[in-house]
RNA sequence: GGAGAGCUGGCCGAGUGGUCGAAGGCGCUUGAUUCGAAAUCAAGAGUGCCCGCAAGGGUACCAAGGGUUCGAAUCCCUUGCUCUCCUCCA
Protein backbone atom coordinates (compact mmCIF):
# COMPACT_ATOMS: atom_id res chain seq x y z
CA UNK A 1 0.00 0.00 0.00
CA UNK A 2 0.85 3.41 -0.47
CA UNK A 3 2.32 5.46 2.43
CA UNK A 4 -0.65 7.88 4.00
CA UNK A 5 2.15 10.75 5.16
CA UNK A 6 3.32 10.52 1.59
CA UNK A 7 -0.46 10.84 0.13
CA UNK A 8 -1.34 13.42 2.49
CA UNK A 9 1.65 15.82 1.42
CA UNK A 10 1.85 14.90 -1.82
CA UNK A 11 -1.61 14.36 -2.45
CA UNK A 12 -1.70 16.12 -6.03
CA UNK A 13 1.10 14.16 -7.32
CA UNK A 14 -0.08 10.89 -6.02
CA UNK A 15 -3.84 11.72 -7.85
CA UNK A 16 -2.12 12.85 -11.07
CA UNK A 17 0.17 9.32 -11.36
CA UNK A 18 -3.09 7.33 -10.16
CA UNK A 19 -5.08 8.67 -13.09
CA UNK A 20 -2.47 7.28 -15.20
CA UNK A 21 -4.52 4.10 -14.25
CA UNK A 22 -7.74 5.39 -15.38
CA UNK A 23 -10.96 7.01 -14.14
CA UNK A 24 -11.38 5.91 -10.30
CA UNK A 25 -8.01 5.13 -9.31
CA UNK A 26 -7.64 8.58 -8.04
CA UNK A 27 -10.88 9.18 -6.76
CA UNK A 28 -10.13 6.57 -3.58
CA UNK A 29 -7.67 9.18 -2.57
CA UNK A 30 -10.66 11.71 -0.93
CA UNK A 31 -10.32 10.28 2.36
CA UNK A 32 -7.04 9.41 2.88
CA UNK A 33 -5.84 12.42 3.56
CA UNK A 34 -8.13 14.02 5.73
CA UNK A 35 -8.44 10.74 7.51
CA UNK A 36 -4.62 10.82 8.14
CA UNK A 37 -4.76 14.60 10.06
CA UNK A 38 -7.26 13.67 11.90
CA UNK A 39 -5.17 10.36 12.92
CA UNK A 40 -2.37 12.84 13.99
CA UNK A 41 -4.71 15.32 15.92
CA UNK A 42 -5.89 12.22 17.74
CA UNK A 43 -2.41 10.70 18.90
CA UNK A 44 -1.15 14.13 19.51
CA UNK A 45 -4.19 14.63 22.53
CA UNK A 46 -4.04 11.17 23.31
CA UNK A 47 -0.08 11.26 24.14
CA UNK A 48 -0.55 13.98 26.00
CA UNK A 49 -2.98 12.74 28.15
CA UNK A 50 -0.47 9.58 28.58
CA UNK A 51 1.94 11.63 29.43
CA UNK A 52 0.05 13.16 32.35
CA UNK A 53 -1.51 9.74 33.40
CA UNK A 54 1.87 8.64 33.62
CA UNK A 55 3.43 11.33 35.51
CA UNK A 56 0.46 11.46 38.61
CA UNK A 57 0.29 7.87 38.83
CA UNK A 58 4.34 7.76 39.35
CA UNK A 59 3.74 10.58 41.89
CA UNK A 60 1.17 8.53 43.57
CA UNK A 61 3.21 5.35 44.11
CA UNK A 62 5.32 7.26 46.52
CA UNK A 63 1.97 8.40 48.41
CA UNK A 64 0.15 7.07 51.76
CA UNK A 65 -2.50 4.76 50.02
CA UNK A 66 -5.16 6.18 52.76
CA UNK A 67 -3.96 9.67 52.59
CA UNK A 68 -6.67 12.48 51.27
CA UNK A 69 -4.05 13.83 48.85
CA UNK A 70 -3.64 9.78 47.48
CA UNK A 71 -7.83 9.48 47.35
CA UNK A 72 -8.06 12.79 45.52
CA UNK A 73 -5.42 12.41 43.01
CA UNK A 74 -6.90 8.57 42.08
CA UNK A 75 -10.37 10.16 41.53
CA UNK A 76 -8.75 12.82 39.16
CA UNK A 77 -6.98 10.49 37.40
CA UNK A 78 -10.22 7.88 37.05
CA UNK A 79 -11.58 10.55 34.79
CA UNK A 80 -8.68 10.60 33.20
CA UNK A 81 -8.28 7.50 32.36
CA UNK A 82 -11.76 7.38 30.92
CA UNK A 83 -11.23 10.44 28.79
CA UNK A 84 -8.60 8.43 27.19
CA UNK A 85 -10.42 5.50 26.73
CA UNK A 86 -12.47 7.80 24.73
CA UNK A 87 -9.56 8.96 22.62
CA UNK A 88 -8.39 5.48 22.21
CA UNK A 89 -11.52 4.10 20.76
CA UNK A 90 -11.77 7.35 18.13
CA UNK A 91 -8.20 6.15 16.90
CA UNK A 92 -8.97 2.99 16.59
CA UNK A 93 -11.96 3.77 14.38
CA UNK A 94 -9.78 5.95 12.76
CA UNK A 95 -6.49 4.00 12.07
CA UNK A 96 -9.27 0.96 10.61
CA UNK A 97 -10.96 3.31 8.29
CA UNK A 98 -7.39 4.67 6.97
CA UNK A 99 -5.95 1.07 6.68
CA UNK A 100 -9.23 0.03 4.87
CA UNK A 101 -8.77 2.68 2.36
CA UNK A 102 -5.22 2.66 1.87
CA UNK A 103 -5.47 -1.21 1.55
CA UNK A 104 -7.31 -0.69 -1.68
CA UNK A 105 -5.97 1.96 -3.47
CA UNK A 106 -2.78 0.80 -6.20
CA UNK A 107 0.19 1.64 -6.70
CA UNK A 108 1.57 4.68 -8.45
CA UNK A 109 2.59 3.07 -12.56
CA UNK A 110 6.23 4.36 -12.11
CA UNK A 111 7.05 7.32 -14.94
CA UNK A 112 8.98 4.88 -17.01
CA UNK A 113 5.69 3.09 -17.93
CA UNK A 114 4.12 3.97 -21.46
CA UNK A 115 0.75 6.20 -21.08
CA UNK A 116 -2.66 4.00 -22.16
CA UNK A 117 -5.76 2.65 -20.84
CA UNK A 118 -5.42 -1.01 -22.39
CA UNK A 119 -3.76 -3.71 -23.49
CA UNK A 120 -3.83 -2.34 -27.00
CA UNK A 121 -1.72 -0.02 -25.61
CA UNK A 122 0.91 -1.74 -24.76
CA UNK A 123 4.25 -1.48 -26.26
CA UNK A 124 6.56 -4.43 -27.63
CA UNK A 125 10.13 -4.18 -25.96
CA UNK A 126 11.75 -6.59 -28.18
CA UNK A 127 11.09 -9.66 -30.41
CA UNK A 128 12.63 -13.26 -29.93
CA UNK A 129 13.43 -15.56 -32.52
CA UNK A 130 10.53 -16.00 -35.32
CA UNK A 131 7.49 -17.61 -36.11
CA UNK A 132 8.01 -21.50 -36.91
CA UNK A 133 7.23 -22.33 -40.51
CA UNK A 134 4.63 -25.05 -39.59
CA UNK A 135 3.26 -27.68 -42.75
CA UNK A 136 0.24 -28.77 -43.14
CA UNK A 137 -2.87 -27.76 -40.67
CA UNK A 138 -1.97 -26.62 -37.95
CA UNK A 139 -3.25 -27.32 -34.90
CA UNK A 140 -4.13 -26.26 -31.39
CA UNK A 141 -2.59 -27.79 -28.62
CA UNK A 142 -5.94 -29.38 -27.45
CA UNK A 143 -6.20 -31.35 -30.72
CA UNK A 144 -2.55 -32.40 -30.63
CA UNK A 145 -2.51 -33.49 -26.95
CA UNK A 146 -5.49 -35.39 -27.03
CA UNK A 147 -4.45 -37.25 -30.22
CA UNK A 148 -0.91 -38.14 -28.84
CA UNK A 149 -3.06 -38.99 -25.06
CA UNK A 150 -1.17 -36.99 -23.16
CA UNK A 151 -4.21 -34.09 -22.57
CA UNK A 152 -6.97 -35.58 -21.18
CA UNK A 153 -9.86 -33.15 -20.25
CA UNK A 154 -12.49 -34.74 -19.84
CA UNK A 155 -11.35 -36.85 -17.18
CA UNK A 156 -10.13 -33.78 -15.36
CA UNK A 157 -13.42 -32.21 -15.50
CA UNK A 158 -15.00 -35.73 -14.19
CA UNK A 159 -12.55 -35.61 -11.06
CA UNK A 160 -12.75 -31.88 -10.32
CA UNK A 161 -14.93 -30.27 -13.17
CA UNK A 162 -14.59 -27.56 -15.56
CA UNK A 163 -10.77 -25.94 -15.99
CA UNK A 164 -9.11 -29.38 -14.64
CA UNK A 165 -6.79 -31.40 -16.87
CA UNK A 166 -5.03 -34.61 -16.22
CA UNK A 167 -1.98 -34.88 -17.64
CA UNK A 168 -0.43 -38.68 -18.39
CA UNK A 169 2.37 -40.56 -20.16
CA UNK A 170 4.94 -37.56 -21.68
CA UNK A 171 2.54 -35.05 -20.80
CA UNK A 172 2.89 -35.73 -17.50
CA UNK A 173 6.64 -36.23 -17.94
CA UNK A 174 6.88 -32.84 -19.65
CA UNK A 175 5.21 -30.96 -17.03
CA UNK A 176 7.87 -32.52 -14.29
CA UNK A 177 10.54 -32.08 -16.95
CA UNK A 178 9.77 -28.67 -17.27
CA UNK A 179 9.90 -27.72 -13.41
CA UNK A 180 12.95 -28.84 -13.00
CA UNK A 181 14.67 -27.61 -16.01
CA UNK A 182 13.67 -24.40 -15.21
CA UNK A 183 14.33 -24.57 -11.07
CA UNK A 184 17.96 -25.41 -12.24
CA UNK A 185 18.85 -22.89 -14.53
CA UNK A 186 17.39 -20.72 -12.19
CA UNK A 187 19.31 -21.67 -9.02
CA UNK A 188 22.58 -23.09 -10.82
CA UNK A 189 22.87 -20.22 -13.50
CA UNK A 190 21.18 -17.17 -11.88
CA UNK A 191 21.96 -16.95 -8.58
CA UNK A 192 18.40 -18.63 -6.99
CA UNK A 193 17.62 -19.95 -3.43
CA UNK A 194 15.03 -22.70 -4.32
CA UNK A 195 12.79 -22.18 -1.68
CA UNK A 196 9.62 -25.04 -1.55
CA UNK A 197 7.05 -23.65 0.43
CA UNK A 198 4.12 -24.30 1.46
CA UNK A 199 0.81 -23.43 -0.81
CA UNK A 200 -1.99 -22.79 1.89
CA UNK A 201 -0.96 -19.68 3.35
CA UNK A 202 -2.81 -17.29 5.86
CA UNK A 203 -4.78 -14.41 5.19
CA UNK A 204 -1.60 -12.09 6.87
CA UNK A 205 0.24 -13.37 4.00
CA UNK A 206 -2.43 -12.86 1.18
CA UNK A 207 -2.73 -9.44 2.32
CA UNK A 208 1.16 -8.54 2.13
CA UNK A 209 1.42 -8.82 -1.48
CA UNK A 210 -2.21 -7.42 -2.02
CA UNK A 211 -4.23 -10.67 -3.19
CA UNK A 212 -6.27 -9.50 0.02
CA UNK A 213 -8.42 -7.44 0.88
CA UNK A 214 -9.12 -6.55 -2.83
CA UNK A 215 -9.13 -9.96 -4.75
CA UNK A 216 -10.64 -12.65 -2.21
CA UNK A 217 -12.62 -13.55 -4.80
CA UNK A 218 -9.91 -14.57 -7.13
CA UNK A 219 -8.78 -17.50 -4.47
CA UNK A 220 -10.01 -20.34 -3.02
CA UNK A 221 -10.46 -20.43 0.45
CA UNK A 222 -9.89 -23.43 2.55
CA UNK A 223 -11.72 -24.24 5.93
CA UNK A 224 -10.99 -26.64 8.22
CA UNK A 225 -13.89 -28.83 9.04
CA UNK A 226 -15.57 -28.58 12.76
CA UNK A 227 -13.04 -26.84 15.06
CA UNK A 228 -15.66 -23.98 16.31
CA UNK A 229 -13.77 -21.40 17.77
CA UNK A 230 -10.37 -22.18 16.68
CA UNK A 231 -11.15 -22.69 13.00
CA UNK A 232 -8.69 -21.28 10.94
CA UNK A 233 -8.99 -20.48 7.38
CA UNK A 234 -6.15 -20.78 4.69
CA UNK A 235 -5.82 -19.36 1.09
CA UNK A 236 -4.79 -21.72 -1.69
CA UNK A 237 -1.97 -19.88 -2.95
CA UNK A 238 -2.65 -18.46 -6.34
CA UNK A 239 0.98 -17.78 -7.13
CA UNK A 240 4.43 -18.57 -5.27
CA UNK A 241 5.22 -14.81 -5.22
CA UNK A 242 2.42 -15.27 -1.78
CA UNK A 243 4.34 -17.57 -0.07
CA UNK A 244 7.51 -16.38 -0.94
CA UNK A 245 7.84 -12.82 -0.60
CA UNK A 246 6.27 -12.96 2.93
CA UNK A 247 9.21 -15.52 4.38
CA UNK A 248 11.02 -12.22 5.04
CA UNK A 249 7.42 -10.55 6.58
CA UNK A 250 8.45 -8.47 9.85
CA UNK A 251 12.05 -8.87 9.26
CA UNK A 252 14.43 -6.34 8.76
CA UNK A 253 17.49 -8.06 5.86
CA UNK A 254 20.91 -6.65 6.33
CA UNK A 255 21.69 -4.90 3.55
CA UNK A 256 24.96 -6.61 2.40
CA UNK A 257 22.88 -9.94 2.18
CA UNK A 258 20.98 -7.70 -0.89
CA UNK A 259 19.48 -8.54 -3.74
CA UNK A 260 17.84 -11.97 -1.91
CA UNK A 261 17.04 -14.09 -4.74
CA UNK A 262 14.53 -17.19 -4.85
CA UNK A 263 12.92 -19.50 -6.85
CA UNK A 264 10.05 -21.60 -6.29
CA UNK A 265 8.31 -23.94 -7.95
CA UNK A 266 4.53 -24.49 -6.44
CA UNK A 267 0.96 -25.52 -7.76
CA UNK A 268 -1.28 -22.21 -8.22
CA UNK A 269 -4.83 -21.83 -7.38
CA UNK A 270 -6.84 -19.46 -9.08
CA UNK A 271 -10.49 -19.40 -9.04
CA UNK A 272 -10.84 -17.49 -12.11
CA UNK A 273 -14.33 -15.42 -11.20
CA UNK A 274 -14.71 -13.06 -13.56
CA UNK A 275 -13.24 -15.01 -16.43
CA UNK A 276 -16.43 -17.22 -17.64
CA UNK A 277 -16.51 -18.30 -21.22
CA UNK A 278 -12.73 -16.97 -21.49
CA UNK A 279 -9.92 -19.69 -22.71
CA UNK A 280 -12.66 -22.38 -21.71
CA UNK A 281 -10.87 -24.86 -23.89
CA UNK A 282 -7.58 -25.77 -23.77
CA UNK A 283 -4.54 -25.61 -20.66
CA UNK A 284 -4.60 -22.04 -21.25
CA UNK A 285 -6.50 -21.07 -17.79
CA UNK A 286 -6.68 -23.72 -15.77
CA UNK A 287 -8.11 -23.86 -12.10
CA UNK A 288 -4.94 -25.52 -10.60
CA UNK A 289 -1.65 -24.63 -12.40
CA UNK A 290 1.67 -25.05 -12.48
CA UNK A 291 4.52 -22.62 -12.56
CA UNK A 292 8.01 -21.58 -11.47
CA UNK A 293 8.44 -18.18 -10.09
CA UNK A 294 10.79 -15.44 -9.17
CA UNK A 295 11.01 -13.07 -6.62
CA UNK A 296 14.00 -10.52 -5.99
CA UNK A 297 14.32 -8.39 -2.49
CA UNK A 298 16.62 -4.87 -3.47
CA UNK A 299 17.35 -1.73 -2.68
CA UNK A 300 15.35 0.91 -4.10
CA UNK A 301 18.11 2.33 -6.13
CA UNK A 302 18.88 -0.94 -7.56
CA UNK A 303 15.25 -2.26 -8.62
CA UNK A 304 14.82 -0.64 -12.18
CA UNK A 305 18.16 -2.58 -12.83
CA UNK A 306 16.88 -5.92 -10.74
CA UNK A 307 13.41 -5.67 -12.65
CA UNK A 308 15.66 -5.96 -15.63
CA UNK A 309 17.65 -8.50 -14.93
CA UNK A 310 14.65 -10.66 -13.61
CA UNK A 311 13.01 -10.04 -16.66
CA UNK A 312 16.22 -11.45 -18.34
CA UNK A 313 16.30 -14.39 -16.46
CA UNK A 314 12.94 -15.43 -16.86
CA UNK A 315 13.27 -15.01 -21.16
CA UNK A 316 16.21 -17.30 -20.84
CA UNK A 317 14.22 -20.47 -20.19
CA UNK A 318 12.09 -19.66 -23.87
CA UNK A 319 15.15 -19.10 -25.52
CA UNK A 320 16.72 -22.32 -24.49
CA UNK A 321 13.85 -23.56 -24.82
CA UNK A 322 13.68 -22.48 -28.67
CA UNK A 323 10.31 -20.78 -28.23
CA UNK A 324 9.54 -18.04 -30.55
CA UNK A 325 8.33 -14.83 -28.20
CA UNK A 326 7.98 -11.53 -27.71
CA UNK A 327 8.78 -8.83 -24.43
CA UNK A 328 5.93 -6.26 -23.87
CA UNK A 329 5.56 -3.44 -21.00
CA UNK A 330 2.20 -3.26 -19.92
CA UNK A 331 0.91 0.51 -20.36
CA UNK A 332 -0.09 2.41 -17.15
CA UNK A 333 -4.18 1.21 -17.39
CA UNK A 334 -3.06 -2.28 -18.54
CA UNK A 335 -0.94 -2.78 -14.83
CA UNK A 336 -2.03 -5.04 -11.94
CA UNK A 337 -3.19 -3.55 -8.85
CA UNK A 338 0.41 -3.40 -6.56
CA UNK A 339 3.11 -2.96 -9.65
CA UNK A 340 4.78 0.12 -10.45
CA UNK A 341 6.13 -1.15 -13.76
CA UNK A 342 5.59 -4.49 -15.66
CA UNK A 343 6.88 -6.32 -18.46
CA UNK A 344 5.29 -9.74 -19.81
CA UNK A 345 6.95 -12.30 -21.72
CA UNK A 346 4.66 -13.37 -24.66
CA UNK A 347 4.97 -16.44 -26.61
CA UNK A 348 3.95 -17.68 -29.83
CA UNK A 349 0.74 -19.95 -30.16
CA UNK A 350 0.45 -21.09 -33.90
CA UNK A 351 -2.85 -22.93 -33.06
CA UNK A 352 -3.81 -19.60 -31.35
CA UNK A 353 -2.63 -17.20 -33.90
CA UNK A 354 -1.72 -15.44 -30.95
CA UNK A 355 0.70 -14.31 -28.41
CA UNK A 356 0.01 -15.26 -24.84
CA UNK A 357 1.14 -14.35 -21.59
CA UNK A 358 3.59 -16.94 -20.09
CA UNK A 359 5.14 -14.60 -17.87
CA UNK A 360 4.38 -11.13 -16.26
CA UNK A 361 7.39 -9.50 -14.79
CA UNK A 362 6.60 -6.70 -12.36
CA UNK A 363 8.52 -4.09 -9.66
CA UNK A 364 6.09 -3.31 -6.32
CA UNK A 365 8.62 -0.67 -5.15
CA UNK A 366 7.64 -0.47 -1.50
CA UNK A 367 4.14 -1.36 -1.87
CA UNK A 368 3.89 -5.00 -0.40
CA UNK A 369 6.68 -4.12 1.54
CA UNK A 370 4.94 -1.93 3.42
CA UNK A 371 2.30 -3.81 3.51
CA UNK A 372 4.33 -6.66 4.76
CA UNK A 373 6.41 -5.00 6.72
CA UNK A 374 9.59 -5.87 4.44
CA UNK A 375 12.90 -3.98 5.52
CA UNK A 376 16.39 -3.95 5.65
CA UNK A 377 19.30 -2.14 7.29
CA UNK A 378 21.71 -0.55 5.15
CA UNK A 379 24.68 -0.51 7.68
CA UNK A 380 24.43 -1.45 11.20
CA UNK A 381 23.23 0.88 13.28
CA UNK A 382 20.90 2.26 10.19
CA UNK A 383 17.66 3.16 10.34
CA UNK A 384 15.91 0.28 8.77
CA UNK A 385 14.31 1.18 5.37
CA UNK A 386 11.70 -0.74 3.20
CA UNK A 387 12.80 -3.15 0.64
CA UNK A 388 11.23 -3.35 -2.96
CA UNK A 389 9.98 -6.71 -4.79
CA UNK A 390 10.50 -7.66 -7.82
CA UNK A 391 9.14 -10.81 -9.63
CA UNK A 392 7.83 -13.19 -12.26
CA UNK A 393 7.13 -16.03 -13.53
CA UNK A 394 10.12 -18.35 -14.95
CA UNK A 395 7.73 -19.27 -16.62
CA UNK A 396 4.36 -20.77 -15.98
CA UNK A 397 4.92 -24.80 -17.15
CA UNK A 398 1.50 -25.05 -18.51
CA UNK A 399 1.67 -22.76 -20.87
CA UNK A 400 4.99 -23.46 -21.40
CA UNK A 401 3.75 -27.00 -22.77
CA UNK A 402 1.51 -25.46 -24.97
CA UNK A 403 3.98 -23.33 -26.85
CA UNK A 404 6.64 -26.44 -27.23
CA UNK A 405 3.04 -28.43 -28.42
CA UNK A 406 2.01 -26.12 -31.05
CA UNK A 407 5.71 -24.68 -32.28
CA UNK A 408 6.85 -28.24 -31.77
CA UNK A 409 3.95 -29.86 -33.79
CA UNK A 410 5.00 -31.29 -37.14
CA UNK A 411 2.53 -32.49 -40.43
CA UNK A 412 2.00 -36.02 -38.94
CA UNK A 413 0.96 -34.74 -35.53
CA UNK A 414 3.91 -35.75 -33.59
CA UNK A 415 5.67 -32.86 -31.45
CA UNK A 416 9.48 -32.49 -31.21
CA UNK A 417 11.52 -32.01 -27.83
CA UNK A 418 13.08 -29.07 -27.35
CA UNK A 419 17.21 -30.33 -27.41
CA UNK A 420 17.98 -28.77 -23.94
CA UNK A 421 14.61 -30.96 -22.61
CA UNK A 422 15.66 -34.04 -23.98
CA UNK A 423 17.64 -34.99 -20.91
CA UNK A 424 15.12 -34.65 -18.73
CA UNK A 425 12.48 -36.58 -20.45
CA UNK A 426 14.35 -39.52 -20.17
CA UNK A 427 16.04 -39.14 -23.62
CA UNK A 428 12.96 -38.90 -25.54
CA UNK A 429 13.29 -36.36 -28.72
CA UNK A 430 9.63 -36.96 -29.59
CA UNK A 431 5.93 -37.27 -28.22
CA UNK A 432 4.32 -39.69 -30.69
CA UNK A 433 0.87 -40.92 -29.97
CA UNK A 434 0.81 -43.87 -27.02
CA UNK A 435 0.69 -47.50 -27.99
C1' G B 1 -7.10 -36.70 19.93
C1' G B 2 -5.33 -36.94 25.56
C1' A B 3 -2.01 -34.97 29.73
C1' G B 4 1.46 -31.42 31.33
C1' A B 5 5.01 -27.15 30.93
C1' G B 6 6.03 -22.67 28.76
C1' C B 7 6.02 -17.93 25.44
C1' U B 8 10.39 -11.34 28.30
C1' G B 9 15.06 -7.14 23.97
C1' G B 10 19.80 -10.26 18.35
C1' C B 11 20.42 -14.74 21.85
C1' C B 12 20.29 -16.79 27.02
C1' G B 13 17.85 -15.30 31.27
C1' A B 14 15.93 -12.35 35.95
C1' G B 15 11.32 -10.36 37.09
C1' U B 16 5.37 -12.31 41.42
C1' G B 17 0.82 -4.48 41.01
C1' G B 18 4.17 1.43 41.30
C1' U B 19 10.87 4.70 40.10
C1' C B 20 10.78 -1.88 34.63
C1' G B 21 11.90 -0.42 28.13
C1' A B 22 12.84 -3.93 31.67
C1' A B 23 18.79 -6.83 36.24
C1' G B 24 22.71 -10.01 34.70
C1' G B 25 25.36 -12.70 30.90
C1' C B 26 26.56 -13.51 25.68
C1' G B 27 26.82 -11.17 21.15
C1' C B 28 27.25 -6.29 18.60
C1' U B 29 29.23 -0.93 17.92
C1' U B 30 32.67 2.93 19.43
C1' G B 31 36.77 4.46 22.33
C1' A B 32 41.16 3.30 25.74
C1' U B 33 45.24 -0.14 25.98
C1' U B 34 48.53 -2.82 21.92
C1' C B 35 53.38 -2.77 16.67
C1' G B 36 48.72 -5.55 15.66
C1' A B 37 45.46 -8.97 18.02
C1' A B 38 43.52 -11.60 22.35
C1' A B 39 42.34 -10.34 27.24
C1' U B 40 40.87 -6.10 30.11
C1' C B 41 38.49 -1.28 31.03
C1' A B 42 34.88 2.64 29.55
C1' A B 43 30.80 4.18 26.79
C1' G B 44 26.79 3.01 23.43
C1' A B 45 23.30 0.09 20.90
C1' G B 46 15.53 -2.04 20.00
C1' U B 47 11.02 -1.04 16.92
C1' G B 48 6.63 1.80 15.55
C1' C B 49 4.03 6.31 15.99
C1' C B 50 3.46 11.82 17.21
C1' C B 51 5.87 16.82 17.66
C1' G B 52 10.52 19.18 15.89
C1' C B 53 14.86 22.00 10.46
C1' A B 54 17.74 19.65 14.05
C1' A B 55 19.29 18.57 18.81
C1' G B 56 15.78 16.49 21.31
C1' G B 57 11.01 15.51 23.60
C1' G B 58 6.49 12.53 24.14
C1' U B 59 4.02 7.88 23.58
C1' A B 60 3.23 2.66 22.68
C1' C B 61 5.32 -2.19 22.51
C1' C B 62 7.50 -8.09 27.65
C1' A B 63 3.18 -14.03 21.96
C1' A B 64 -1.86 -11.63 20.27
C1' G B 65 -6.57 -9.63 21.76
C1' G B 66 -9.81 -8.28 25.74
C1' G B 67 -10.59 -7.26 31.16
C1' U B 68 -9.54 -5.60 36.46
C1' U B 69 -6.81 -1.11 38.52
C1' C B 70 -5.23 5.64 39.74
C1' G B 71 -1.22 2.32 37.91
C1' A B 72 -0.08 -4.33 34.64
C1' A B 73 5.72 -7.76 31.91
C1' U B 74 3.49 -8.90 36.72
C1' C B 75 -3.69 -10.47 38.36
C1' C B 76 -8.14 -12.55 35.26
C1' C B 77 -10.30 -14.28 30.43
C1' U B 78 -9.87 -15.75 25.22
C1' U B 79 -6.88 -17.13 21.14
C1' G B 80 -2.30 -18.51 18.85
C1' C B 81 2.28 -20.80 19.10
C1' U B 82 6.39 -23.84 21.24
C1' C B 83 8.18 -27.99 24.06
C1' U B 84 7.64 -32.96 26.71
C1' C B 85 4.91 -37.63 27.24
C1' C B 86 1.00 -40.72 25.16
C1' U B 87 -2.20 -41.58 20.76
C1' C B 88 -2.55 -41.39 15.47
C1' C B 89 -0.38 -40.89 10.87
C1' A B 90 3.01 -40.33 5.43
Amino acid sequence: MLDARYVTDHLDDVRAALARRGPGAAALLDDVASLAVSRRSLIGSLDALRARKNEVSASLAKLDKKGAEFLEARDAMKRVGEETRVLEVQLAEVEAQLEDKLLHIPNMPHESAPDGTSEHDNRVVRVWGEKPVLEGTVRDHVALGEALGILDFERGVKLSGTRFTVLRGHGARLERALMAFMLDIHSNEHGYEEIWPPVLVKDTAARGTSQLPKFAKDMFKVERFEEGEGARTLYLAPTAEVPVTNLHADEILEGAALPVAYTAYTACFRSEAGSHGRDTRGLIRQHQFDKVELVRFVTPESALAEHERLTAHAEVILQRLGLHHRTIELCAGDLGFASRKTFDLEVWLPGQDAYREISSCSWFGDFQARRAKIRFRREAGAKPELVHTINGSGLAIGRTLVAILEQGQRPDGTVTIPEALVPYMGGVHTITPRR
